[in-house]
RNA sequence: GCGAUUGUGGCGAAGUGGUUAACGCAUCGGAUUGUGGUUCCGACAUUCGUGGGUUCGAUUCCCAUCAGUCGCCCCA
């Protein structure tokens, strides 16, 4: 039996992948525009680098990562995110000393989790992430924000819906931390096996769970917002409005959390209200990572940063039927008719794509009409007859596909006719 | 990890416990000699995800297994 690709990846073939090259080109063309430079990473680092960058109480590292070990015995993981590896990369290659900061990267990737596979949740998938390390200007939560949104804009989605929440700093998260866990504890036997472990580990977490979202204490939880400190309190506000100065509308929403335990102060996500979209909403996700650098080993260096996937972005676009600018024609097809005829558009078709022209030709030996349909199929401009008869005049008979028009040409001036005829 | 649902030619899809498994699309060939996108004719599955069982006989019934899809949890 034939070999099939493993549960949760999938091939991106001709014809879909055009789509890909014009989101990764719109990506870094972005990045540009906001300075953000690339950074390439390896696909697996060392398991603990995710353990502690990521959290060992998150999902993520409990259940979805693809570890293995190698022939030396060491644990190694394939990425499921890209933070902690460009935060590894920064301070291992002491970005903090460089001349410009803060530094800003931006990387695109496949990563890995292992997951059931369904609408918009795949075991590979490729991430398009943007890090600004080294700035706590609240400015520059703005911008990484800012970026996203004009991502999806001008990429042409409208149904957005950007949500913001503080998590505050460390002394804001040990308050709120102190007392959520005295708000549940009490009646801890009423909630779920989850969110009983959840408790002492990470009482955040508690907020997001959906199955125990109607109990009475969810609603009446103590906000993170009404435990925020002076500084986070000043920090947060200042983050909305530079959105507000941007003309980017948000909601604030307290019970947003996230899944990955790095965060600190702006949280964000930003999902799709398209109708279709499926059951995953989000689109994007990100958020502050005061904190970090100094967990994986490095000195202190505030950072924020989002990631989104392209899988989902595409499901986006399709939710919401944008029709992408896929050019997908040729400038010209030869069509040849006999052995010697054959023989000679081998250099013919060499010459033109030599002068920069798209250009193909039969390879099946094909009848004349099945090579005209096959012009036709690739969307050619123009075809260009070669048969006997021509050869022994030596000429060549050129036809536009669109209005039909042929035109005889001199084979030895073929080239320059040619692009002449196409206006290049 | 749990649940639902599906698995027939390159693609979409009908169907039955029993001689040759509909149809549509695509592909290829042809409709007086070398010209596409329309029309007409013809060709194209020793085979119904895989393995096992029931049966005189299974693509159709049963079991297992694998895979796809969707949902829960959680996320991108």
């Amino acid at each position: 039996m034939a070999i099939h690709i493993p549960r949760g990846t999938q091939d991106i073939l001709p014809g879909e992948v055009e789509k890909w090259q014009l989101i990764e080109q719109k990506a870094k063309e972005i990045c540009d525009r906001f300075q953000y430079q690339e950074i390439r990473t390896p696909i697996f680092e060392h398991t603990e680098l995710f353990l502690r960058g990521v959290g060992d109480t998150t999902d993520v590292v409990q259940k979805e990562m693809y570890t293995f070990e190698d022939r030396g015995e060491r644990s190694l993981t394939l990425r499921p995110e890209g933070t902690a590896a460009v935060v590894r990369s920064y301070v291992e290659n002491k970005m903090f000393g460089y001349a410009n900061q803060p530094i800003k990267l931006y990387y695109m990737g496949p990563m890995f989790r292992y997951e059931r596979p369904q609408a918009g949740r795949f075991r590979q998938f490729v991430q398009f992430g943007v890090e600004a390390i080294g700035s706590s200007d609240p400015a520059i939560d703005a911008e990484v924000i800012a970026l996203a949104m004009t991502f999806y804009k001008e990429m042409g989605l409208k149904k957005l819906k950007l949500v913001i929440n503080s998590l505050g700093d460390k002394e804001s998260r040990g308050a709120h931390r102190d007392a959520l866990i005295a708000h549940f504890k009490p009646r801890i036997g009423e909630f779920c096996s989850d969110c009983q472990n959840r408790l002492e580990k990470n009482p955040m977490r508690i907020l997001d769970c959906k199955k125990d979202r109607e109990h009475e204490l969810m609603k009446s939880a103590p906000s993170i917002l009404d435990y925020l400190n002076e500084e986070s309190k000043t920090y947060f506000e200042k983050v909305q409005r530079y959105l507000q100065d941007l003309d980017i509308e948000f909601v604030v929403d307290p019970n947003l959390v996230r899944g990955l335990d790095y965060y600190t102060h702006t949280a964000f996500e930003i999902m799709s209200d398209a109708e279709g979209f499926g059951a995953i909403t989000t689109l994007c996700g990100g958020g502050r990572y005061n904190g970090l650098t100094e967990d994986i080993g490095g000195p202190e260096a505030p950072g924020i940063g989002f990631a989104f996937s392209i899988e989902r972005l595409i499901a986006a676009l399709s939710a919401e039927k944008v029709e992408l600018d896929l050019k997908n024609s040729i400038d010209c097809y030869l069509v040849a008719l006999g052995d010697e005829a054959k023989d000679y558009t081998v250099g013919l078709l060499q010459k033109l794509r030599n002068a920069g022209f798209s250009a193909d030709r039969d390879y099946l030996d094909r009848k004349i009409k099945a090579q005209f349909k096959a012009a036709d199929r690739v969307n050619a401009k123009y075809v260009a007859v070669l048969g006997e008869d021509e050869l022994k005049e030596n000429k060549i008979n050129l036809k536009s596909m669109d209005t039909g028009e042929q035109t005889e040409i001199n084979l030895d001036s073929f080239i320059e006719k040619f692009i002449e005829l196409s206006g290049k």
